[in-house]
RNA sequence: UCCGCGUUAGCUCAAUGGUAGAGCAUCCGGCUGUUAACCGGAGGGUUGCAGGUUCGAGUCCUGCACGCGGAGCCA
């Protein structure tokens, strides 16, 4: 007998198959019985049907409930009715384990309570939607760098210091180094490997100990961050497009199952292709004027703003030449006019705010130095990057893609918290 | 950190200041094609915590804890 998965069924169709799996629910009619099971890979319904099974398998319906574990062996129909498509005549089950009150019941719940059982949580169907998505997204990403020769480029996780700034780190000791922090952000590493590689690309977790409390936010969340030699703020906007057309395309091609399942619109990520919209700084703040929005110059976009702004357009739009002031000390300032730094950020459409943040670096080692210490900045620390400008400095720019808010926009969530399996937010480390 | 809202059965929610209730889940019974099945019955409560007002508080007041939504900051 074939042991198989719920995803391959349609192979099966007439012979005796196994499968093993967990309950999800189960209904009764009396002399038929109905479980429909889920095996991680799909959900399946199985029909016990009394005077065709021996009574003590047909019995077995009585013992298991809601998320037990067990094995059935039976006959693959094609079965309109049931979900999925197919159903499994049950000829024999074998239990494995009896859950008893599981949480998680088949009626609504509130966000506290599945927060609480996040762990339970991640096998309902919503989630695992939301989460093959996810992999598909950075599977995409893997596959876009690699096929442009770009090398993965692992940043370190402890740090000496901030990369931006030192107010929103996490903090450790380190034996007798002192402290360590979390990183914020791999860039620093990534601008080293790219004087080495020329294209490279760190992917990995990043810490913000920020308070903040919104749908856009966690304190631990997954950052993309390519960085290339010898590219100016340009090639950096042309990649970035390529790459989120890419990533939207393919999650489009190889999961519209989940999309659908999810009720999102896909007609409105078809649209997500070259070029994008790309408008100064100055022309966001016009946008803003003729939507009676009184914006400051010299500030950064607030959480309005970015959704006033993205919603005239039905593709991420690229807003770039920042004033200085507002972005980091490593970017580059323009040439032609210094209150402008060569920064990039791409804000999502459908209000889902800024998923990119990139820009042209400093290259130049005086001016980066003076940067340093404006900020007040350890220079000791930034020893190790002040080298990059002394040995061989090149123009070269790179950008970070956030990849929960990637994945609340390509799957049109309402927060952040649903898009990584184990969330952690200023008020939640558990499960 | 600030502003707003909330906390009642395992879960989701009701309850003019006057005997705490429903649906789901659980348990028992019925039903041969169910789709969060359905029908009948049963058990299940220190109303977040600590005070206060009142003849009487789930309900009004004060403080605290926790959660949710938003702001600031950011990806």
């Amino acid at each position: 007998m074939h042991k198989i998965y719920i995803e391959e069924l349609n192979n099966y169709i007439g012979q005796e198959i196994e499968l093993s799996g967990w309950v999800t629910h189960k209904r009764s009619s009396g002399k038929i019985r109905f479980i429909v099971m889920r095996d991680g890979s799909g959900i399946c319904q199985l029909v016990l049907v009394k005077n065709i099974i021996p009574e003590e398998v047909f019995n077995k319906y009585d013992e298991l409930t809601q998320e037990s574990s067990f094995k059935v062996y039976g006959l693959v129909k094609k079965e309109d009715r049931a979900p999925g498509g197919f159903e499994i005549e049950v000829k024999n089950l074998e239990i494995i384990h009896i859950a008893k009150d599981y949480p998680i019941t088949p009626k609504e719940h509130g966000i506290e309570f599945l927060m609480d059982h996040r762990h339970l949580w991640l096998r309902s169907s919503r989630q695992h939607a939301i989460l093959r998505v996810r992999h598909e997204i950075i599977q995409a990403i893997r596959n876009f760098f690699n096929n442009k020769g770009f090398i993965l480029v692992d940043a370190p996780i402890l740090t000496p210091a901030a990369c931006e700034g030192t107010t929103t780190l996490f903090e450790t000791e380190y034996f007798d180094l002192g402290k360590a922090y979390l990183t914020q952000s791999g860039q620093l590493y990534a601008e080293a490997a790219a004087m080495a590689f020329g294209k490279v690309y760190t992917f990995g977790p990043t810490f913000r100990a920020e308070k903040s409390k919104t749908r856009r936010h966690l304190t631990e969340f997954w950052m993309v961050e390519p960085e290339v030699a010898f590219a100016d703020l340009n090639d950096d906007m042309d990649l970035a497009e390529e790459f989120v057309e890419y990533i939207v395309q393919t999650v489009i091609k190889n999961r519209r199952k989940e999309l659908e399942f999810l009720e999102r619109d896909i007609s409105k990520l078809e649209k997500v292709k070259r070029p994008f919209p790309r408008i100064h700084y100055e022309e966001a703040i016009e946008i803003l004027k003729r939507n009676g929005i009184n914006f400051e110059w010299g500030n950064d976009f607030g959480g309005t703003d970015e959704t006033v702004i993205s919603e005239q357009f039905e593709k991420p739009v690229m807003i770039h030449h920042y004033p200085a002031q507002v972005k980091a000390f490593y970017m580059k300032r323009d040439p032609n006019d210094e209150r402008y730094a060569l920064a990039v950020d791409m804000l999502a459409p459908e209000g889902y705010g800024e998923i990119i943040g990139g820009s042209q670096r400093e290259d130049d080692y005086e001016i980066l130095l003076k940067r340093i210490e404006e900020h007040n900045l350890p220079r000791e620390a930034f020893e190790w990057y002040l080298d990059l400008r002394r040995y061989g400095s090149v123009p070269h720019s790179g950008f970070g893609l956030g990849i929960e808010r990637t994945v609340a926009w390509i799957c049109k969530l309402e927060h952040v918290r649903e898009t990584i399996p184990f969330p952690r937010m200023i008020y939640r480390n558990t499960p």
